[in-house]
DNA sequence: TGTGAAACTGGCCGGATGGCCAGGAAAGCT
DNA sequence: AGCTTTCCTGGCCATCCGGCCAGTTTCACA
């Protein structure tokens, strides 16, 4: 493709793991168009870590509780997820309620903040 | 010292600009080590923009709607919601639509989630 | 082999949600 | 004075949600 209209991307890490650190340094660190930031350098983009709070006990949750989980975070209503994994909407309706109860949430709004707030998911 | 043979590095993106992230997203994708995370999975490292947590101007909420809104976070249906801000329900209805179209949600989940994401609301 | 967990499906139903219509009252700005 | 915005309220109604009941299948483990 064009080389010449992309300009180059400039990287800074700001993670405390330093192995992590290292890792993404040696993977990031030869890749064409990518660039790694000089110290005090205004970066295009920063690579950080949102060191989840307090997950004691990951909270048992199944796969496709998961999966439900995610698509509702992602605002879809009972038929739109049971659409996209191929399953009834009855189904749906049982992994939410199962969410609900784990979660200790009264409804899929307070389910998902309950998630993202222990870090189950990702907003 | 155990090994660690090495685990996979899974990047979530949050960039505004659609065409920065899509070349994020090509370069990063072909590196081996590295993944992008799907939607809702726990990420190991997030590549933020610097300006990108600031809520654009235009998303403009009133003191009102930010009452619901954070309310709504908490879990609060429409009855407590109304009940905590002494107003009648019809009216919490109103904010909420008022809210829905400003945040461009499907409904209130989607609503809290991209408030969270833009930085409106703390979980 | 049996026992349990996980996933899946169905019906039923009260209540919640959200969209639509309509209005009124208070505050600030030109 | 007009005008705009915000906030507030009501009715109506189609849909969605969540809880309750019931069942089947599959698969891992004892």
């Amino acid at each position: 493709m064009s080389e010449d209209i992309a300009p180059e991307i400039v990287l800074s890490l700001e993670i405390d793991d330093p192995a992590l650190a290292d890792r993404l340094a040696a993977l990031l660190g030869n890749i064409a168009g990518v660039r790694l930031a000089g110290p005090g350098e205004k970066a295009t983009a920063t690579i950080v870590t949102r060191d989840a709070r307090i997950m004691p006990d990951d909270i048992a949750l199944t796969q496709r509780e998961l999966d439900v989980l995610a698509l509702m975070a992602e605002g879809g209503s009972n038929k739109m997820i049971a659409r996209q994994l191929n399953i009834s909407v009855h189904t749906v309706k049982f992994h939410v309620g199962s969410l609900l109860d784990k979660l200790d949430a009264t409804g899929r709004t307070d389910a998902v903040a309950h998630a993202a707030r222990r870090g189950v998911i990702e907003l």
